[in-house]
Formats: C-alpha cells, sequence, structure tokens
DNA sequence: AGGTTTCATGAAAGCACTTACTTATCCAAC
DNA sequence: GTTGGATAAGTAAGTGCTTTCATGAAACCT
C-alpha cells in the first residue's frame, strides 16, 4: 500500500504550470519569475515533494559544476583571482567548488580523483605543477581544464611572464636613478607549489646587470613566506655597509614586511628607501604601494570565461593568454 | 559530461542480446538462460559495465559536500572565515561548495532551492539573515545547516556580542584618556545581508554617553563600505570646529580609509589622531592598527566543526556559541 | 509606430534503465 | 501432427527528471 511519493508532475499540475518549469525553480531559479517560482514552491512545500535523486542523475548530462584546484587558498593574491571566478560563475548557473591544496600528497589525491570520479564538468588549476601523467589522464577522462600560471601543451593557459616583470621593475627602478638594490623573493617553498620568485629575480638581476649595476649575492634574500622573515631580512640589507636604496620585494605582502621594517627604523619611504612589490593586490592600494599589476581578477575571470567556452562548445581551440603586466605608480618609489 | 562510462546498450550489443535480458541478468537472473546469462555476464566485464543507477545510489545516501552560503565571499573577513572552514574541510573528505550571494533574489534562490535539491549534505550560513519560512523549510528537507552571525531556534549557531565590542572598544578609548571620538559605520547596505554596523555604535554610543561624553550627530558618519567614502567622511570629522581625537571604525576595512585620509593630511597617528578598527584581519596587523579581535578563523574552523560533528550523529545538541571579543592593542591609539 | 531583444514558458525529446506485454521456441501429450 | 504450456528473449511503454527549442509577450530601442 505504498501511496508514491510526489513527482513533477504533480507539483507542476498543483501549481499550473508545467514540469519544466518546476525543474527550472529546482535548478535555475533565477531564469523563472519571481511570481511563478513562489507559486511552485508553495505547491512543492504542501506536497513535500523531494526530487528523486536516481532519476535527475539520470536526466543530467553535466554536473554544472566547476572545480577550482588551489595552494594557499586564503592568500590575498589567490582570493582576488577567485573573485574574478566567483563573479562570473555567480552569474552562470554552475557551482564552485573549492579545492584547497595544502600538501603534496593531498594535490596527487586530488589530480588523481578529479579526472576519474566525474563530480565536475571543468577544473581550473591555479599555479600547481601538472606531471603528464596527471596531464594525460585528465585528457583522457574529456575533463575540461584550464591552467593558470602553468601550461601544458594538452590545455589552455592564462599566464604572466614573470620574467619580464622583474626586467620592467628593474628598468623601472633604473629610471627613477636608483642604483644600490636589493630583492627579497621566496625559497624554502613547499614542493606542491609553482614559485615566480625565481623568474622574477632573473629578470630583475639580468637587467640590472647590463646596466652596470649587477646585484650581488648579499643583495638577494631568499626567504619562506612570512612577515617576520622579511623584516629580519630588510633589516639585514639596511645593515649593510652600503645598504640598498631601492627594495624589490617579489610579492606585495612580502613588500608589507619591508615597509614595516622601514617603518621600525624610522625611514622615509621613498626618500630613504624605495620599496616595489608584485601583484597589485588591494592591500598595496591601501598602503600606496608601487608595484607591478598582474591583473589578477582579470586571470580569475578569464580563466573561467575560457573554460566555459570549452564547456559550452568543445571544440573551440585551446588558447595560451599572456596577461599584461603595468607598473602601478603609488607612493613608496 | 559522462560520455565515457559503458551503457546496458552497449553491453546488449556485446553479448548480441536485447538491453531487456542484460537488465534481467542483473535484476532477475534466474528468468535468463544459463548460457545467456553468461555471455551477459561476460561482456559486463570486459566493458567494465556498472548500473548507474546502482552508483547513484550509492551516492544518494550523502553527497560528502558541504555549501558556504555566503555574501562579499572576498571580503577579508569572510576570507578568513573560510580559511578556518577550508583548514578543516580539507582534512576530510567533504567538499567545499561556495555559493557567493550578491543580490537579494539570489538568496532567495539559494535559500529555496538547495534544502530541496539536495546537492548538499549541509550548509553554512555566514551573516545571512533567514526568514522563518526559509528555516522551516530546511528544517523540514532535513538540510543540516549552522548559522555564523545570525541565530534561529532550529539551527546551531555561531556569533559575537557586536554590542559588548562597542562597549568594549568604548572602554578602552576612554581608559587611554579620549573624549572627543567619532564613529564610522555602515549604511545603505545591501538588503540581503546583516549588518552589524548599528550594534556597534549602539553599545559604543550608551557608553559614552554613560561616561559623560555623548556622541552626537556629527561625529556619527553611516556610508557605503568604500573606502573613498570613508576617506570624505573622515576628512569631514576632521575639519569640524572640535574634530576628534579618535575614530572608531566599525570594521578594519574602514579603519585603512581613516588612516589614509590621515596621512593625507599629515597627522600623526595616534598622537594627532587615535584609530580603532574592528574584526582584526590580516591587514591589521600589516598596518599595526589596534582592532578588537573577533577570531574569524576560529568561527569559520568551529562551524564546520560543529556542522561535521551533527552529520556523523544527528542526535547532536543544537549549540548557540558566543564567541569572544579582544582588544589587539597595536600603534594606532 | 515599427523593429529588435530579452524573457518566461511549455511541448517535446532525451537520459539510462525497468517492466509489462508480446512473440518465438521447444518439448511433451493427446 | 497438432496443440498446450513452459520458458526465453525481444519490443516498447513507462520512469521522473533535465534540457533544447519554439513561441508569445513584454521591454527596449530608434
Amino acid at each position: 500500500m505504498k501511496r508514491r511519493d510526489p513527482t513533477i508532475y504533480q507539483v507542476a499540475e498543483g501549481a499550473g504550470v508545467s514540469i519544466a518549469t518546476v525543474s527550472r525553480v529546482l535548478n535555475a531559479p533565477h531564469r523563472v519569475n519571481e511570481d511563478t517560482r513562489k507559486k511552485v514552491l508553495k505547491a512543492i512545500d504542501e506536497l513535500h515533494f523531494v526530487p528523486k535523486a536516481e532519476a535527475s542523475a539520470r536526466a543530467r548530462k553535466d554536473f554544472k559544476r566547476i572545480g577550482v584546484l588551489t595552494p594557499y587558498f586564503t592568500e590575498p593574491s589567490f582570493v582576488q583571482r577567485m573573485r574574478g571566478i566567483s563573479n562570473v560563475m555567480m552569474g552562470s548557473e554552475y557551482e564552485l567548488i573549492v579545492y584547497a591544496v595544502e600538501s603534496l600528497a593531498q594535490l596527487r589525491g586530488y589530480l588523481d580523483m578529479l579526472p576519474i570520479s566525474r563530480r565536475i564538468d571543468g577544473l581550473i588549476i591555479m599555479s600547481l605543477p601538472l606531471r603528464n601523467g596527471d596531464a594525460e589522464r585528465i585528457r583522457d577522462n574529456h575533463l575540461q581544464t584550464i591552467l593558470v600560471e602553468y601550461n601544458h601543451p594538452f590545455f589552455s593557459s592564462i599566464e604572466i611572464d614573470n620574467e619580464y616583470g622583474g626586467r620592467l621593475t628593474a628598468e623601472y627602478l633604473l629610471g627613477k636613478g636608483y642604483r644600490r638594490m636589493a630583492f627579497i623573493g621566496e625559497a624554502g617553498e613547499p614542493p606542491y607549489s609553482l614559485h615566480p620568485s625565481a623568474f622574477r629575480l632573473a629578470g630583475f638581476q639580468q637587467t640590472l646587470s647590463k646596466a652596470g649595476v649587477p646585484l650581488t649575492e648579499e643583495y638577494i634574500g631568499l626567504n619562506p613566506l612570512n612577515i617576520e622573515r622579511v623584516i629580519e631580512q630588510t633589516n639585514l640589507f639596511l645593515d649593510l655597509p652600503e645598504p640598498p636604496e631601492a627594495i624589490f620585494a617579489c610579492s606585495d605582502i612580502q613588500a608589507v614586511g619591508v615597509l614595516k621594517a622601514a617603518r621600525q627604523r624610522n625611514l622615509r619611504v621613498p626618500e630613504d628607501l624605495a620599496v616595489m612589490g608584485f601583484d597589485n593586490i588591494d592591500l598595496a592600494d591601501y598602503m600606496e604601494l608601487t608595484t607591478v599589476d598582474q591583473s589578477l581578477d582579470e586571470s580569475g575571470r578569464t580563466s573561467v570565461e575560457i573554460l566555459m567556452g570549452r564547456l559550452m562548445d568543445p571544440t573551440r581551440p585551446i588558447q595560451n593568454i599572456k596577461l599584461q603586466l603595468n607598473i602601478v605608480e603609488r607612493s613608496t618609489v
């Protein structure tokens, strides 16, 4: 004597609409008129309707889900890319799933599982290295993927030219008349993530060399990303017999450390010490930091757009985008 | 997109029978001739066929997914709560789905559909108002939910006492000897989100009154959350015949605006103008901002922990947690 | 006013199976 | 040699949903 569960047909009848509309209320509410939605909801509540998961799983050909695989999920620069991603995704009917990676094992785990377990339609991989095996598995399982700050022939990618960023900074600082400079970058980084520091340094150092003001060992400080260490490092620089007139920090966060150290020593910025950052996160604006803008929001936004494009039409060509880098002049140089 | 999995049709073709026979082999083997059954079984093995319904039936028990419904997804204070959430979730086998709400319609849409469409096991609702109908629907559909910065008798919640935060600040500032103070809060806020500004102001104003230093109209500035507006507002205060000695901004971000304005006017902080923030986001540390800490990371962390607890054992009692508030002394007061 | 977009909606075509209902096959019994 | 009754296998009609497409209405242009 099983009274059958209500189906969307009953709901549709109760609300005086078609089943398509009921389905839309459940899956894409923004596509249905507010009044209609209310009527449908009322009918649903009255009938205690519960969609049968199995039936929807069957009828559904995609999951309307995009995953973002990212390290340092909550670091400002990543958050800003996320903002770009989120902005475009919330306008669509895709759900955003965050896979935050905090260890190499976790990264491996995700890269193994995601393509196979088929819970998402598309994947955005941020600043994370991909091995050939991973790339093949992803491709073979037809998981649409885009790489941010990395590239691989199988996938679209969106990157910046870090070395050029270093060159740009060197030229800018040189142009401002600085000659004694120092660089603060990253080292001892966790093995699961990519680090642009070395490239930025290379470009910076090279350009400086060419200009006849070589950047020697003692003016290069590579530390784990940690404010305290940056402060120590800055102090080390400033205690040198010939302290630098300008410091290029390879990220805005590190530049903040430099600024903090300068403040502690009562140095005027930029008169006594010029400071350049890299990234142009919101913070840079608050702190009046002169920095290299790498369009983080834009990079996030574009990555989803490309991904969604391929989701709609898988024949679209693979794109490899290089984002532009611009110096934002504020008041620390 | 799961074009990959073999279907019953492929199996039928492989075994040279009709799909009905394959179906019977799976569901009623005794009704199928032994030889036919063997052939079908062989084809099934060769294709690694797994009836899809079974897979989803398994998946139907739970989805291993937790959703976070949040406004201002990328605002620092929300990011920091997210960090707490993400930290504990990534150690579990749950996926984190972000539902960023940017309009009232969107909020309504999510609130209507999430409990019904059964795509997640648990939901964390951040700083978002819940109407009775919503609460009922969520409860009736057995979607485990926890509220952050809001409360409702049906659910667990985790909050801070904003009014107390205002009192605390007033007492602190009073204790430091300040008498002429101003308040910068939020107004014109989007209707879909909650705003603690008014409560912080109430506590602040009340305590000040009691101490005999009433906070009058012209020392209260309520603006949309926007750095430029905060700068303007600060200038308005400072141009008053009796400018404030201390400004309490109801969020760290706004405090940064005050700091910026002070810098533009070449005021020394805290000598010429003291500044207090609220939240204690990472930024506060970078900027040496004295502020009220509301344990954002902790709040995120705890919320998932409680939620997951209930997911494992739904009989666990509802908890209503009040987080402590502490003043973090840095160098702007 | 005329034309173009956008929007909300319903009809209908799937989806991956299950389940009648039907037909084909075989063998024993009249 | 026909027939009845199993048995086996195929056909096609559901199943409860999602999604594409076409359409009419409302909103936006000139």
